[in-house]
DNA sequence: CCGATTTCATATCGATCGATATGGAATCGG
DNA sequence: CCGATTCCATATCGATCGATATGAAATCGG
């Protein structure tokens, strides 16, 4: 209670993500994200503990917002066939920022730090779990409408799609053109119906 | 034409590829490659001028030899939809090794080093047409030996099936179980055939 | 067997890393 | 308006990074 704070912590963890975004945790330096925030050390480090605890934040915020968005889609009313691919649609979008074709950090962070980190490994495993779900949502619903046919298992074809929108970040990421993706996911979603 | 080189420049290569496959780039510190390949400096930089020249050394390595494995299995003669089935048992081996879930050296470069270097890149497309062509090979022959039907995409199934294979590493290295990764692979053979 | 040459082993370089300490600026309660 | 408190700005810490320099050890030609 004395002099109050001078940055807005969801606007300057925001910024952070999205170095964490593109250039994952080793190569995103303190200095980097005091430069790109425009918060100093003590204000990070008084809210988020240090680096590892920021990028766990980060990794809560991408899940909230991106994710989210991607969620969003599937959750709305209407064919299941059509909600996954507007879901696509919305993640191939989402896979670009201004900061170029930046992929999926969650697909980046299993790749990059998950492995040798717990912590990051769990939020990794709770954002598939998440997704898993929701993209479970449209199918068992087409499965009830009469949709999609009773055999399907609506379990394998929930993972299924989850591990394809991984893939879109990764190509997305490695480069790959964007035809590549489309055709990549249509011929995926062949699988599903 | 003095004193005679005390190690096997391969056998170094190849302990070094497995390390960089483990821990990445930049986690792999040339203290951490000397120590474990049992070359010093001079020797690793005599050959490989440094860090980055070794890495990409590597990444040639792992193309000749694990991916080589892969595409063995695909070029074997037998049934198409058979072939790429026992390329992706093989590869789902390849993805473990004694250094645990360390998936695919490809896919883990070009998430990590690929977006900010380019001649990892470079290494990494290449990769991706090499793959893809690989996998052509059984489709086209399936296909003319009337197993595959005529309408059938051979390229957009051939990119379909290296993303798949990307993302089977990519599903080992985030640690998902054994019976995730397999019911995966099931549900994108059947797009297939 | 000796001197030239190459490799090995190690010490050290400047730069940068994450993290912290220090001192001044700003805002509160009273 | 003053003192306590909190935040900002910066200097600096020890550790580690990739890379190089240095001197001893080993092997060659002659």
């Amino acid at each position: 209670m004395a002099r109050p704070r001078e940055f807005d912590v969801d606007e300057a963890l925001d910024k952070a993500m999205r170095l964490f975004w593109a250039k994952g945790f080793h190569d995103s330096s303190i200095r980097d994200i005091v430069a790109c925030t425009g918060v100093n050390y003590y204000g990070l480090y008084e809210v988020f503990e240090n680096k590892h605890g920021l990028f766990l934040a980060a990794l809560d915020r991408y899940r909230s917002t991106v994710t989210g968005e991607i969620v969003r889609e599937l959750k709305r009313p209407g064919r299941a066939v059509r909600s996954i691919g507007r879901a696509f649609d919305r993640l191939f979008e989402l896979m670009r920022t201004p900061d170029g074709r930046v992929g999926c950090l969650m697909c980046n962070t299993a790749v990059e730090l998950a492995p040798h980190d717990a912590g990051a490994a769990a939020k990794v495993q709770a954002h598939m779990t998440f997704l898993r779900n929701a993209f479970r949502s449209p199918l068992s619903e087409g499965q009830r409408a009469g949709e999609l046919a009773e055999d399907k298992d609506i379990d394998a074809l929930a993972e299924f799609l989850t591990a394809t929108a991984y893939g879109v970040g990764f190509l997305v990421r490695a480069g790959c053109s964007d035809a590549y993706v489309r055709r990549h996911v249509r011929t995926a979603l062949s699988a599903v119906a």
